[in-house]
DNA sequence: CATACGTTTCAACAAAAGTTGGATTGATGG
DNA sequence: CCATCAATCCAACTTTTGTTGAAACGTATG
């Protein structure tokens, strides 16, 4: 991921409303949600969220299909991947101990205990 | 770290300047750089990188120290473990193998290797 | 204490981003 | 094939954000 990338995705997530869409779709898992759907839970009026959605899907942090009427979004977990690993590129200036933290941070998630639920 | 946090660190990190500046905070360890130094990397107007400085430091991305003449800028490594921490936090509905990556890339740093510098 | 240097504050302007309502497209069912 | 529902596109408006230059501040030095 190069900076102009980084740089989209980050003003992507910028946006309260935004940030509520994709936090509503990484915690959805990918199975994603419909269109309707995230507008009733984020709260702002379809035409809205479809300025958003774009927006979103441009920077790479989200996917969509189509399913019948409905259009299903998804979380784009590997763009979210990228994004972590550029934010913390070359950092702490070789001193391991200072960012290391981030790293435990991130394994907070539970993903990697096998659990089905997370803290 | 709750949404509002969040909120405001992603909108500072999406600004070319303000990223550049984070990064460059980022690379250059706990010891940090000057105002100066700053200014001449990102290349904007002293006046500019203090707004932007602001910015990010009302954002809790970065910190400051006076040190003679000079005010010293360091990147707050916490604030960045929490802000990737919250944006994966209950992610993946409960599929540890879709968000599981997140946790390889960021382990990419090579922090946690030892190594005393990075890929 | 006056001068020089690095940094920040302030006020104005320029540019970009978010919201809204109405019209349009695509898919389903009578 | 017409009516309906879900979602998107379009154009106008409103608000927020970024930039610039002049002036002010704090810290060191002669």
């Amino acid at each position: 991921m190069d900076e102009r990338q980084a740089l989209a995705a980050f003003a992507a997530l910028g946006q309260e409303h935004r940030l509520r869409v994709v936090r509503a779709l990484v915690t959805a898992g990918p199975d994603g949600l419909a269109a309707g759907a995230l507008a009733a839970e984020v709260g702002i009026a379809s035409t809205n969220l479809s300025f958003h959605l774009k927006e979103l899907s441009h920077a790479g942090l989200i996917t969509s299909r189509r399913e019948g009427k409905s259009v299903i979004y998804s979380a784009a977990y590997a763009s979210l991947s990228d994004l972590i690993a550029f934010l913390m590129r070359d950092c702490c200036g070789g001193r391991p101990e200072v960012c290391a933290p981030a790293v435990a941070a991130l394994s907070a998630c539970d993903c990697t205990t096998g659990d089905t639920a997370h803290a």
